[in-house]
DNA sequence: ATTTGAGTTGAAAACGTTTTTTTAATACAG
DNA sequence: CTGTATTAAAAAAACGTTTTCAACTCAAAT
């Protein structure tokens, strides 16, 4: 590593000359400022990052946490993220947190003492299902901003950026209604992820509100382990013969349930339609194609990251924290009428 | 940011006797000691990592380069190797080169300035098609350790990890042909990337070897355009009625060929055999489940990270660059006899 | 009473920058 | 000539650490 004290060495010069020459400063003459340019290019010579960020009290690094690296709707945020922080040439540093509450906290821990200028994050499993807060307000009160997406935390007061999931498994309820489906049923494995609740919430208002739709709410609910899943749904469906209109509210199991109908003989969508969420390509993995919610994944990602970078760049203002909603899709494909 | 200084201040001591106390050096005493740590932890005091690193001229930062995170590959790859950076205290920088030469290049050249103690990539498609490998050997030359995995660069001399693709395509096809199948098509949308190829020769060997099997290798190939590749296998399955054995040698194509088949009215496995290569989940979502070759990424996370700890930690030592061949395996699911 | 030395503490240098302050040298006006 | 600008360069301080070395205190040994 060539540093400022070497290229002073070879000129003969002294450090500071090399540093305003560098940046064009009038204080150096021409000819000196054109000897610097010349020999930092020769010797390939690149400001050291770290001590940058150090003096500058300043790192153009975002910490982001992961939950599940390997659902894909995580990577294409990421890969959302990514390419909007690169636009204002923000670096990335990414922890995942594997849904753990503690792994949570350490990556919290270890990257805020000065190692990013804020973070992004959406909430592990187990920080939902335990309610746990106060290691996010120990950093925003320490200063370092945070904007959480898709698995928010409502008591914390910080910007956010989730999608309308509760209007999302409202209008798709609704598209199974109006196809006249009679015993219509939502299949959860999230848990008691916030996003869950919501599109629960939805799914139920859009039954009940519905005047044409006598039966009550059904959900079907089972962990989220995917290796049983498809099993779960092969099962429901036989033991429960007249579901006729299935939302299924995570990633994934839209396709399972195609799969587990047609081996069950339905036809599809003719005895039972089928809608998934999906920021993902997999609807492409059933036929017909799956009908899904869409959630458009890298807008999240952007605009988080212009969120976050609205308030490091701003600091100084005061602006109280704003929720941004990014619109959702309703894709309607083969599975549905 | 509460620094030594600050606890200094509030003690009345000097900053290297609070540094040292936090050290509990034997220079201290045990009073002070107390004092210290007393403080320190009500102020919630932590080092700062920006200046270690400075110091120290050593990050614990490990810059990790990935051509597409939406393949689910790499993100099981990258799941790897944040398991392991994290045993050894290591963190991970992500960049997202997204299959671009110029981008892995950029990444490169913003991390090699101190930033990371060392490099695991994956190289881009275009640098891959274009071979270059100048921007690798500049590094190495610096004196930053590079470990490659899986789309690696023959000419660069470096760590490597890869799946030994050759012989995973070879046994694969051999399987295949031990079906007793006679018109064994290779299908392949990886267009110039190294595995591919490898995963070509295989075939062909396994193919040219064989005494049970006259036919010639035969070859689709396609552009890797995700959205045609469905239409794409129909075509070939329809103009080529007598296909009785697939190798799908990408991610995702296997569970889109057994659909194809399916529709044409095939019986899987009775009438074709099909076997994919995945890191992926994805052989469950069709039906039969897919056979696959399965690329252990997790495991070539974690060696690629083993290998590139034990170069930054013994970088006096002169060793030559080794190559660790992590195994695959042979799954053999629904989709064959 | 002086020396030795152990036990504590503090000062300073270093890591690689940037920026403010000083210094030195030259040019010009009175 | 003296004093004052002007210019160009260097020195020093700062960011937050660690570490080496120096300094001080007090008691024990001579």
């Amino acid at each position: 590593m060539v540093t400022l004290k070497d290229l002073a060495a070879t000129l003969g010069v002294s450090v500071s000359t090399v540093s305003k020459a560098l940046k064009d400063s009038p204080e150096i003459s021409e000819d000196t400022i054109k000897r610097v340019k010349k020999i930092a290019k020769e010797l390939n010579y690149r400001p050291n990052t770290l001590a940058l960020s150090l003096k500058n009290r300043k790192t153009m690094t975002i910490g982001v946490l992961i939950p599940d690296i390997l659902n894909k709707f995580f990577s294409k945020i990421l890969y959302g993220l990514e390419q909007e922080a690169q636009k204002s040439g923000y670096q990335i540093i990414t922890c995942l947190t594997n849904e753990s509450l503690e792994r949570e906290k350490k990556a919290l821990d270890l990257l805020s003492n000065g190692s990013v200028d804020g973070f992004i994050l959406s909430c592990a499993r187990e920080t939902q299902t335990e309610n746990s807060i106060d290691h996010f307000k120990n950093i925003i009160d320490q200063g370092t901003p945070i904007v959480m997406f898709d698995r928010v935390a409502n008591d914390v007061d910080c910007d956010k950026v989730i999608m309308d999931d509760y209007k999302a498994a409202y209008q798709a309820t609704e598209k199974l209604i109006s196809e006249g489906r009679k015993n219509i049923v939502l299949f959860d494995c999230l848990g008691a992820l916030s996003v869950g609740k919501l599109r629960n919430l939805g799914y139920r208002k859009a039954i009940e509100q519905s005047a044409d739709y006598s039966s009550k709410p059904k959900i079907y609910s089972t962990s989220h382990e995917q290796q049983s899943i498809t099993g779960y749904l092969e099962n429901m469906l036989k033991n429960d013969p007249t579901i006729d209109g299935l939302l299924c509210i995570d990633n994934i199991s839209g396709v399972k349930a195609v799969g587990a109908a047609q081996r069950l003989g339905k036809d599809i969508p003719r005895d039972i339609s089928v809608i998934g969420f999906s920021s993902d390509d997999i609807y492409d993995l059933c036929y017909p194609k799956l009908s899904t919610v869409t959630q458009r994944a890298g807008q999240i990602g952007q605009q988080s990251v212009k969120m976050l970078i609205d308030r490091i760049e701003n600091s100084n203002e005061v602006k109280h924290s704003t929720t941004a909603t990014v619109n959702f899709g309703l894709d309607l494909r083969g599975t549905t009428l």
